[in-house]
DNA sequence: TGTACATCAGTGAACGCGCGTTCACTGATGTAC
DNA sequence: TGTACATCAGTGAACGCGCGTTCACTGATGTAC
Protein backbone atom coordinates (compact mmCIF):
# COMPACT_ATOMS: atom_id res chain seq x y z
CA UNK A 1 0.00 0.00 0.00
CA UNK A 2 1.30 3.58 -0.93
CA UNK A 3 0.75 5.92 1.26
CA UNK A 4 0.44 10.43 1.51
CA UNK A 5 3.36 12.71 0.61
CA UNK A 6 4.70 12.56 4.58
CA UNK A 7 3.16 9.49 5.88
CA UNK A 8 6.75 7.83 6.19
CA UNK A 9 8.40 10.69 7.40
CA UNK A 10 5.57 10.82 10.12
CA UNK A 11 5.97 6.75 11.02
CA UNK A 12 10.04 7.95 10.78
CA UNK A 13 9.13 10.58 13.81
CA UNK A 14 6.95 8.26 15.46
CA UNK A 15 9.11 5.68 15.67
CA UNK A 16 12.15 7.71 17.07
CA UNK A 17 10.02 9.34 19.48
CA UNK A 18 8.98 6.23 21.16
CA UNK A 19 12.02 4.89 21.25
CA UNK A 20 13.58 7.97 22.61
CA UNK A 21 10.76 7.33 25.25
CA UNK A 22 11.40 3.44 26.00
CA UNK A 23 15.29 3.57 26.00
CA UNK A 24 15.31 6.34 28.93
CA UNK A 25 12.61 4.22 30.56
CA UNK A 26 13.60 0.77 30.23
CA UNK A 27 17.20 0.74 28.82
CA UNK A 28 18.84 0.57 25.51
CA UNK A 29 19.14 -3.21 25.48
CA UNK A 30 15.65 -4.46 26.75
CA UNK A 31 13.88 -2.82 24.64
CA UNK A 32 13.36 -4.91 22.05
CA UNK A 33 12.54 -3.95 18.04
CA UNK A 34 9.86 -5.96 18.13
CA UNK A 35 7.43 -4.42 20.97
CA UNK A 36 8.77 -1.18 19.71
CA UNK A 37 7.19 -1.53 16.36
CA UNK A 38 4.09 -3.06 17.75
CA UNK A 39 3.79 -0.24 20.43
CA UNK A 40 2.87 1.67 16.63
CA UNK A 41 0.65 -0.30 15.50
CA UNK A 42 3.30 -1.77 12.61
CA UNK A 43 5.18 -4.99 12.39
CA UNK A 44 8.64 -5.31 12.96
CA UNK A 45 9.96 -5.99 9.78
CA UNK A 46 9.13 -2.30 8.61
CA UNK A 47 11.60 -1.03 10.80
CA UNK A 48 14.86 -1.42 7.97
CA UNK A 49 12.28 0.82 5.84
CA UNK A 50 13.71 3.64 8.46
CA UNK A 51 16.73 3.05 9.78
CA UNK A 52 19.84 1.18 9.05
CA UNK A 53 19.96 -0.79 12.34
CA UNK A 54 18.70 -0.56 15.94
CA UNK A 55 22.29 1.18 16.48
CA UNK A 56 21.22 3.90 13.91
CA UNK A 57 17.85 4.57 15.73
CA UNK A 58 20.04 4.66 19.23
CA UNK A 59 21.62 7.28 17.81
CA UNK A 60 19.03 9.07 16.43
CA UNK A 61 16.73 8.99 19.28
CA UNK A 62 19.25 10.11 21.85
CA UNK A 63 19.99 13.24 19.75
CA UNK A 64 15.90 13.42 19.59
CA UNK A 65 15.85 13.15 23.46
CA UNK A 66 18.89 15.97 23.71
CA UNK A 67 16.96 18.68 21.42
CA UNK A 68 14.12 18.05 22.79
CA UNK A 69 15.30 19.07 26.11
CA UNK A 70 17.42 21.88 25.37
CA UNK A 71 13.95 23.41 24.69
CA UNK A 72 12.29 22.27 27.01
CA UNK A 73 14.98 24.64 29.53
CA UNK A 74 15.99 26.88 26.86
CA UNK A 75 13.48 29.58 28.95
CA UNK A 76 14.41 28.86 32.51
CA UNK A 77 16.71 30.16 35.24
CA UNK A 78 19.13 28.65 37.14
CA UNK A 79 16.82 27.87 39.69
CA UNK A 80 14.06 26.87 37.73
CA UNK A 81 16.19 24.44 35.29
CA UNK A 82 17.48 22.70 38.99
CA UNK A 83 14.30 22.73 40.51
CA UNK A 84 12.65 21.14 37.35
CA UNK A 85 15.57 18.63 36.60
CA UNK A 86 15.59 17.15 40.50
CA UNK A 87 12.30 17.34 40.89
CA UNK A 88 9.71 14.52 41.78
CA UNK A 89 8.04 14.55 38.62
CA UNK A 90 11.06 14.19 36.48
CA UNK A 91 12.08 11.02 38.70
CA UNK A 92 8.95 9.41 38.33
CA UNK A 93 8.91 9.90 34.11
CA UNK A 94 12.69 8.64 32.66
CA UNK A 95 11.33 8.33 29.64
CA UNK A 96 10.45 12.11 29.01
CA UNK A 97 13.51 13.39 30.77
CA UNK A 98 17.38 13.83 30.36
CA UNK A 99 18.98 10.55 28.94
CA UNK A 100 22.37 11.31 31.11
CA UNK A 101 20.89 9.62 33.99
CA UNK A 102 19.00 6.70 32.34
CA UNK A 103 21.85 5.33 29.61
CA UNK A 104 24.86 6.92 29.51
CA UNK A 105 26.14 4.38 31.65
CA UNK A 106 24.73 1.88 29.11
CA UNK A 107 26.32 3.52 26.13
CA UNK A 108 29.66 3.91 27.52
CA UNK A 109 29.46 -0.18 28.84
CA UNK A 110 28.67 -0.54 24.59
CA UNK A 111 32.16 0.67 23.94
CA UNK A 112 30.63 2.77 21.09
CA UNK A 113 29.89 5.93 23.23
CA UNK A 114 28.56 8.66 20.73
CA UNK A 115 29.86 11.95 19.95
CA UNK A 116 26.02 13.10 20.77
CA UNK A 117 26.75 12.62 24.28
CA UNK A 118 29.37 14.98 24.08
CA UNK A 119 27.36 17.17 22.51
CA UNK A 120 24.61 17.15 25.30
CA UNK A 121 26.55 18.01 28.43
CA UNK A 122 28.53 20.24 26.91
CA UNK A 123 24.95 22.28 25.96
CA UNK A 124 23.81 21.37 29.35
CA UNK A 125 27.25 23.06 30.88
CA UNK A 126 26.71 26.16 28.60
CA UNK A 127 23.37 26.83 29.53
CA UNK A 128 24.26 26.53 33.61
CA UNK A 129 27.36 28.90 33.40
CA UNK A 130 24.87 31.30 31.49
CA UNK A 131 23.07 31.14 34.74
CA UNK A 132 26.01 31.78 36.97
CA UNK A 133 27.93 34.74 38.22
CA UNK A 134 30.98 34.27 39.87
CA UNK A 135 34.51 34.03 38.34
CA UNK A 136 34.51 30.38 38.04
CA UNK A 137 30.97 29.94 36.76
CA UNK A 138 32.59 27.37 33.77
CA UNK A 139 34.38 25.44 36.47
CA UNK A 140 31.33 25.25 39.28
CA UNK A 141 29.00 24.16 36.09
CA UNK A 142 30.75 20.68 35.74
CA UNK A 143 29.77 20.07 39.35
CA UNK A 144 26.13 21.50 39.26
CA UNK A 145 26.03 18.88 36.33
CA UNK A 146 27.25 16.08 37.81
CA UNK A 147 25.29 17.13 41.03
CA UNK A 148 22.02 16.62 39.23
CA UNK A 149 22.68 13.68 37.69
CA UNK A 150 24.16 11.74 40.11
CA UNK A 151 21.09 12.40 42.53
CA UNK A 152 18.62 11.64 39.95
CA UNK A 153 20.14 8.68 39.27
CA UNK A 154 20.67 7.53 42.92
CA UNK A 155 17.21 8.98 44.19
CA UNK A 156 15.81 6.59 41.18
CA UNK A 157 17.61 3.37 42.18
CA UNK A 158 16.68 3.20 45.68
CA UNK A 159 14.00 1.43 47.03
CA UNK A 160 13.37 3.47 50.11
CA UNK A 161 10.97 6.67 48.94
CA UNK A 162 12.43 8.63 52.16
CA UNK A 163 15.75 8.11 51.35
CA UNK A 164 15.10 8.67 47.56
CA UNK A 165 13.44 12.22 48.55
CA UNK A 166 16.59 12.84 50.68
CA UNK A 167 18.27 12.87 47.74
CA UNK A 168 16.64 14.62 45.92
CA UNK A 169 15.45 17.40 47.31
CA UNK A 170 18.67 18.14 49.70
CA UNK A 171 20.41 18.17 46.51
CA UNK A 172 17.92 20.78 44.64
CA UNK A 173 18.04 22.82 48.11
CA UNK A 174 21.89 23.09 48.57
CA UNK A 175 22.46 23.67 44.81
CA UNK A 176 19.99 26.51 44.63
CA UNK A 177 21.68 27.93 47.68
CA UNK A 178 25.16 28.09 46.69
CA UNK A 179 24.38 28.77 43.02
CA UNK A 180 21.31 31.09 43.04
CA UNK A 181 20.56 34.67 44.67
CA UNK A 182 17.65 34.80 46.43
CA UNK A 183 15.97 37.30 43.79
CA UNK A 184 16.52 35.67 41.13
CA UNK A 185 15.47 32.28 42.25
CA UNK B 1 33.69 -36.21 40.86
CA UNK B 2 33.59 -34.97 44.96
CA UNK B 3 36.50 -32.28 45.94
CA UNK B 4 38.04 -31.03 49.01
CA UNK B 5 35.57 -29.65 51.78
CA UNK B 6 36.10 -26.40 51.21
CA UNK B 7 36.11 -26.87 47.09
CA UNK B 8 32.61 -25.94 46.61
CA UNK B 9 32.91 -22.69 48.94
CA UNK B 10 35.75 -21.31 46.77
CA UNK B 11 34.20 -21.67 43.80
CA UNK B 12 31.00 -19.99 44.80
CA UNK B 13 33.45 -17.29 45.72
CA UNK B 14 35.01 -16.68 42.80
CA UNK B 15 31.60 -17.05 40.91
CA UNK B 16 30.69 -13.86 43.23
CA UNK B 17 34.23 -12.17 42.32
CA UNK B 18 33.98 -12.43 38.27
CA UNK B 19 30.18 -11.76 38.75
CA UNK B 20 30.79 -8.54 40.60
CA UNK B 21 33.98 -7.55 38.19
CA UNK B 22 31.52 -8.24 34.53
CA UNK B 23 28.46 -6.58 35.80
CA UNK B 24 30.17 -3.36 36.44
CA UNK B 25 32.44 -3.11 33.91
CA UNK B 26 29.60 -4.66 30.89
CA UNK B 27 26.50 -4.14 33.02
CA UNK B 28 23.90 -7.14 34.57
CA UNK B 29 21.51 -7.16 31.38
CA UNK B 30 25.16 -7.82 28.79
CA UNK B 31 26.75 -10.36 31.02
CA UNK B 32 25.92 -14.25 30.48
CA UNK B 33 26.13 -16.82 32.66
CA UNK B 34 27.81 -19.13 30.33
CA UNK B 35 30.94 -16.26 29.49
CA UNK B 36 31.31 -15.70 32.77
CA UNK B 37 31.38 -19.18 34.11
CA UNK B 38 33.50 -20.09 31.20
CA UNK B 39 36.18 -17.76 32.40
CA UNK B 40 36.17 -20.18 35.53
CA UNK B 41 36.78 -22.70 33.71
CA UNK B 42 33.51 -24.29 34.29
CA UNK B 43 30.19 -25.24 32.49
CA UNK B 44 27.32 -23.28 32.67
CA UNK B 45 25.34 -26.06 34.27
CA UNK B 46 26.95 -26.29 37.33
CA UNK B 47 26.13 -22.29 38.13
CA UNK B 48 23.02 -23.50 39.47
CA UNK B 49 24.77 -25.52 42.34
CA UNK B 50 25.50 -22.38 43.69
CA UNK B 51 22.54 -20.03 42.99
CA UNK B 52 18.82 -20.17 42.79
CA UNK B 53 18.84 -17.92 39.76
CA UNK B 54 20.75 -14.82 38.08
CA UNK B 55 18.97 -12.36 40.23
CA UNK B 56 20.16 -14.00 42.79
CA UNK B 57 23.79 -13.52 41.87
CA UNK B 58 23.01 -10.40 41.15
CA UNK B 59 21.90 -9.25 44.88
CA UNK B 60 24.75 -11.22 46.00
CA UNK B 61 27.82 -9.60 43.58
CA UNK B 62 26.69 -6.35 44.40
CA UNK B 63 26.64 -6.94 47.87
CA UNK B 64 30.36 -8.02 47.33
CA UNK B 65 30.94 -5.04 45.19
CA UNK B 66 29.76 -2.77 48.07
CA UNK B 67 31.22 -4.71 50.86
CA UNK B 68 34.86 -4.39 49.19
CA UNK B 69 34.29 -0.36 48.22
CA UNK B 70 33.55 0.21 52.26
CA UNK B 71 36.74 -1.80 53.13
CA UNK B 72 38.96 -0.22 50.60
CA UNK B 73 38.09 3.63 51.65
CA UNK B 74 37.13 2.97 55.55
CA UNK B 75 41.04 4.35 56.36
CA UNK B 76 40.75 7.47 53.97
CA UNK B 77 40.55 10.86 54.74
CA UNK B 78 37.64 12.40 52.71
CA UNK B 79 40.11 14.31 50.61
CA UNK B 80 41.85 10.90 49.94
CA UNK B 81 38.31 9.17 49.15
CA UNK B 82 37.14 12.01 46.80
CA UNK B 83 40.70 11.69 45.36
CA UNK B 84 40.71 7.97 44.57
CA UNK B 85 36.84 8.46 43.48
CA UNK B 86 37.34 10.52 41.22
CA UNK B 87 40.75 9.07 39.73
CA UNK B 88 41.73 8.64 36.04
CA UNK B 89 42.32 5.30 37.80
CA UNK B 90 38.65 4.29 39.04
CA UNK B 91 37.58 5.96 35.95
CA UNK B 92 39.56 3.17 33.46
CA UNK B 93 38.40 0.72 36.10
CA UNK B 94 34.53 0.24 36.69
CA UNK B 95 34.87 -3.47 36.82
CA UNK B 96 37.06 -3.03 40.18
CA UNK B 97 35.05 0.20 41.25
CA UNK B 98 31.67 1.61 42.62
CA UNK B 99 28.82 -0.30 40.99
CA UNK B 100 26.56 2.88 42.26
CA UNK B 101 27.55 4.42 38.09
CA UNK B 102 27.51 1.54 36.71
CA UNK B 103 24.82 -0.81 37.14
CA UNK B 104 22.67 1.34 39.39
CA UNK B 105 20.98 2.91 36.54
CA UNK B 106 19.72 -0.96 34.97
CA UNK B 107 18.48 -2.28 38.83
CA UNK B 108 16.42 0.56 39.09
CA UNK B 109 15.12 0.19 35.13
CA UNK B 110 14.53 -3.27 35.77
CA UNK B 111 11.82 -2.78 38.70
CA UNK B 112 13.23 -4.64 40.95
CA UNK B 113 15.67 -1.79 42.93
CA UNK B 114 17.50 -3.68 46.09
CA UNK B 115 17.84 -2.75 49.56
CA UNK B 116 21.14 -2.93 49.04
CA UNK B 117 21.44 -0.02 46.79
CA UNK B 118 20.03 2.05 49.84
CA UNK B 119 22.36 0.10 52.47
CA UNK B 120 25.48 0.77 50.03
CA UNK B 121 24.30 4.82 49.43
CA UNK B 122 23.68 5.12 53.32
CA UNK B 123 27.17 3.54 53.76
CA UNK B 124 28.76 6.24 51.95
CA UNK B 125 26.63 9.46 52.87
CA UNK B 126 28.28 8.30 56.37
CA UNK B 127 31.81 7.81 55.28
CA UNK B 128 31.55 11.27 53.31
CA UNK B 129 29.49 12.75 56.92
CA UNK B 130 31.96 12.10 58.81
CA UNK B 131 34.68 13.29 57.32
CA UNK B 132 32.91 17.03 57.16
CA UNK B 133 33.05 20.09 59.36
CA UNK B 134 30.28 22.17 59.38
CA UNK B 135 26.92 22.30 60.98
CA UNK B 136 25.27 21.07 58.06
CA UNK B 137 27.33 18.04 56.55
CA UNK B 138 24.92 15.33 56.58
CA UNK B 139 23.07 17.59 53.93
CA UNK B 140 26.55 18.52 52.19
CA UNK B 141 27.42 14.95 51.96
CA UNK B 142 24.49 14.05 49.98
CA UNK B 143 25.65 16.79 47.56
CA UNK B 144 28.97 15.23 47.83
CA UNK B 145 28.06 11.76 46.78
CA UNK B 146 25.70 12.97 43.92
CA UNK B 147 28.32 14.82 42.34
CA UNK B 148 31.48 12.20 42.56
CA UNK B 149 28.73 9.34 41.07
CA UNK B 150 27.67 11.71 38.89
CA UNK B 151 30.69 12.63 37.61
CA UNK B 152 32.46 9.12 37.65
CA UNK B 153 29.45 8.33 35.15
CA UNK B 154 29.60 11.47 32.84
CA UNK B 155 33.24 10.99 32.56
CA UNK B 156 32.98 7.57 31.34
CA UNK B 157 30.28 8.33 28.84
CA UNK B 158 32.15 10.92 27.19
CA UNK B 159 34.25 10.39 23.50
CA UNK B 160 36.91 12.93 24.44
CA UNK B 161 38.90 12.53 26.30
CA UNK B 162 39.24 16.10 27.62
CA UNK B 163 36.34 16.66 28.32
CA UNK B 164 36.09 13.42 30.08
CA UNK B 165 39.31 15.09 32.35
CA UNK B 166 37.21 18.25 32.28
CA UNK B 167 34.23 16.64 34.17
CA UNK B 168 36.63 14.58 36.40
CA UNK B 169 39.02 16.95 37.93
CA UNK B 170 37.00 19.68 38.01
CA UNK B 171 35.23 18.26 40.10
CA UNK B 172 37.71 16.19 42.20
CA UNK B 173 39.57 19.78 42.67
CA UNK B 174 36.09 22.05 43.47
CA UNK B 175 34.68 19.37 45.64
CA UNK B 176 38.04 18.87 48.03
CA UNK B 177 38.38 23.10 47.92
CA UNK B 178 34.73 23.29 48.99
CA UNK B 179 35.02 20.61 51.69
CA UNK B 180 38.19 20.29 53.04
CA UNK B 181 40.57 22.28 55.06
CA UNK B 182 43.94 22.41 53.20
CA UNK B 183 45.83 20.90 56.26
CA UNK B 184 43.99 18.04 56.43
CA UNK B 185 43.95 16.96 52.55
C1' DT C 1 43.41 -53.08 55.13
C1' DG C 2 40.25 -53.85 51.27
C1' DT C 3 35.81 -53.43 49.09
C1' DA C 4 31.05 -51.59 48.22
C1' DC C 5 28.41 -47.82 48.26
C1' DA C 6 26.78 -42.85 48.80
C1' DT C 7 27.70 -38.20 47.83
C1' DC C 8 27.37 -34.20 44.97
C1' DA C 9 30.18 -30.44 42.24
C1' DG C 10 30.42 -30.16 37.85
C1' DT C 11 29.12 -31.76 32.73
C1' DG C 12 26.90 -30.83 28.53
C1' DA C 13 22.79 -31.50 25.74
C1' DA C 14 18.37 -29.72 25.48
C1' DC C 15 14.26 -26.57 26.52
C1' DG C 16 11.62 -22.38 24.99
C1' DC C 17 12.26 -17.69 24.23
C1' DG C 18 13.23 -13.09 22.32
C1' DC C 19 16.70 -10.82 19.99
C1' DG C 20 18.38 -8.15 15.43
C1' DT C 21 18.16 -8.77 10.76
C1' DT C 22 16.69 -10.46 5.99
C1' DC C 23 13.60 -11.06 2.31
C1' DA C 24 9.90 -12.38 -0.89
C1' DC C 25 5.67 -10.54 -1.00
C1' DT C 26 1.27 -7.31 -0.81
C1' DG C 27 -1.66 -3.89 -2.39
C1' DA C 28 -3.23 1.04 -2.29
C1' DT C 29 -1.94 4.95 -4.57
C1' DG C 30 0.43 7.95 -8.09
C1' DT C 31 1.86 8.36 -12.82
C1' DA C 32 1.87 7.53 -17.93
C1' DC C 33 -0.64 6.97 -21.83
C1' DT D 1 -11.75 9.88 -18.59
C1' DG D 2 -10.22 5.07 -18.35
C1' DT D 3 -6.68 1.62 -18.13
C1' DA D 4 -1.94 -0.41 -17.38
C1' DC D 5 1.91 -0.10 -14.87
C1' DA D 6 5.47 1.40 -11.28
C1' DT D 7 6.25 2.53 -6.65
C1' DC D 8 7.42 1.35 -2.01
C1' DA D 9 5.76 1.43 3.15
C1' DG D 10 4.55 -2.10 5.50
C1' DT D 11 3.79 -7.52 6.17
C1' DG D 12 5.08 -11.64 8.36
C1' DA D 13 7.72 -15.90 8.03
C1' DA D 14 12.28 -17.25 8.57
C1' DC D 15 17.42 -16.90 9.69
C1' DG D 16 21.04 -17.82 13.32
C1' DC D 17 22.16 -16.59 17.83
C1' DG D 18 22.66 -16.22 22.84
C1' DC D 19 19.90 -16.01 26.72
C1' DG D 20 18.36 -18.28 31.55
C1' DT D 21 17.11 -22.56 33.14
C1' DT D 22 16.52 -27.79 33.55
C1' DC D 23 18.09 -32.35 33.98
C1' DA D 24 20.02 -37.00 33.42
C1' DC D 25 24.46 -38.13 33.96
C1' DT D 26 29.69 -38.60 35.50
C1' DG D 27 33.25 -39.93 38.40
C1' DA D 28 36.63 -38.78 42.17
C1' DT D 29 36.45 -38.87 46.88
C1' DG D 30 34.66 -39.84 51.67
C1' DT D 31 32.30 -43.17 54.58
C1' DA D 32 30.68 -47.81 56.19
C1' DC D 33 31.64 -52.36 56.88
Amino acid sequence: MRYSEDHKAQTHQRIIEEAARLFRRDGVGATGLQPLMKTLGLTHGGFYAHFKSKDELVETALRHSAEQLAAASSELSLAGLIKGYLSSAHRANPGEGCPLPTISAELGQRGAPSMTTDELIRDRLSTIEAGLHGERADEQSVLILSAMVGALLLSRSVSDPELSDRLLKTTRRLLIEQNTSPNTA
